[in-house]
DNA sequence: TCTGAACGTCAGTAATACTGACGATCAGAG
DNA sequence: CTCTGATCGTCAGTATTACTGACGTTCAGA
């Protein structure tokens, strides 16, 4: 059985290879779709969290996009020197920073939120609507647990 | 538009963040389930394509799984030193090595198949077997362009 | 007031994959 | 047959990404 040499043992049918590649050129799709305004795909993530939702803090920023709250140093360091995000203490608990989209971060993420949709829906162009919401929600049932 | 709270706004809804932790998880429990054998998620996918088709150079194999040759330099290094694959110089060209499974090679990837699939299933419980068949087919037709 | 925990930060590290270069080898032009 | 450009495997160097462990500051509860 594992000596065939069946179609089934093609690596291109291996999951592992599909998400990792499906996963990889949209990355690369976004990274273009979005280097004329100066951040990239992983940027996004944060200012989609930070454009809807309350102000948050550093470490919820991070648990709403499953990253570890050390990398998101680094993320947000960029992102203030861009002037798109800004960090202020938090008068409740002093531990905390408040993180919040600037105007010009908020011009940026409306930008941006039109040019990841360019993106995803060039990754998305080989299948039909209702394929691609499926593919969503598959996703999305497979993380809940 | 973009100011909205509207649950579309959640990050977890980026097919972005579904691609990658998909892909994270997945590559968790492979790892995991291959750990006693020796290998993680990455030798498997070359194991996979020697043990199916055609002897194969390095660059061949590299291709079928879509990594760069520098890459698959250190992956078959890695497996040439554990007895799992051998190099020998392809007798029609000897710019190029041809690579193969040894015996234990062989045997490691029977139980190293059994081992993904488990793998697999545990990623794809939470979904019924028609949704997992069709993330498969919606995945693959995306990257055929 | 003390103690343990949370938060942001930073240094160090590991994994991954790329670029550019090199020698050896091949194929085709002349 | 020779020369030239390309291919293949290799390696050094680099960039990215994300982690661990530690630290100081601050908080909450005993």
């Amino acid at each position: 059985m594992s000596t065939d040499n069946s179609a089934a043992a093609d690596p291109r049918d291996l999951l592992g290879y599909l998400l990792k590649h499906a996963h990889l050129r949209l990355t690369a799709l976004t990274d273009a779709a979005l280097e004329h305004l100066g951040i990239d795909s992983k940027d996004f993530g944060t200012l989609r969290v930070l454009a809807h939702g309350e102000p948050a803090s550093q470490l919820q920023v991070a648990q709403k996009l499953s990253v570890d709250r050390t990398t998101m140093v680094a993320v947000l360091d960029d992102l203030e020197r861009k002037g798109i995000v800004v960090r202020r203490p938090d008068p409740t608990d002093r531990r905390r920073n408040i993180v919040e989209l600037t105007d010009q971060g908020r011009r940026t993420f409306d930008a941006a939120e039109a040019a990841y949709q360019d993106a995803e829906n060039a990754l998305l162009a080989p299948v039909s609507p209702g394929a691609a919401d499926q593919l969503r929600r598959t996703l999305r049932d497979l993380l809940e647990h």
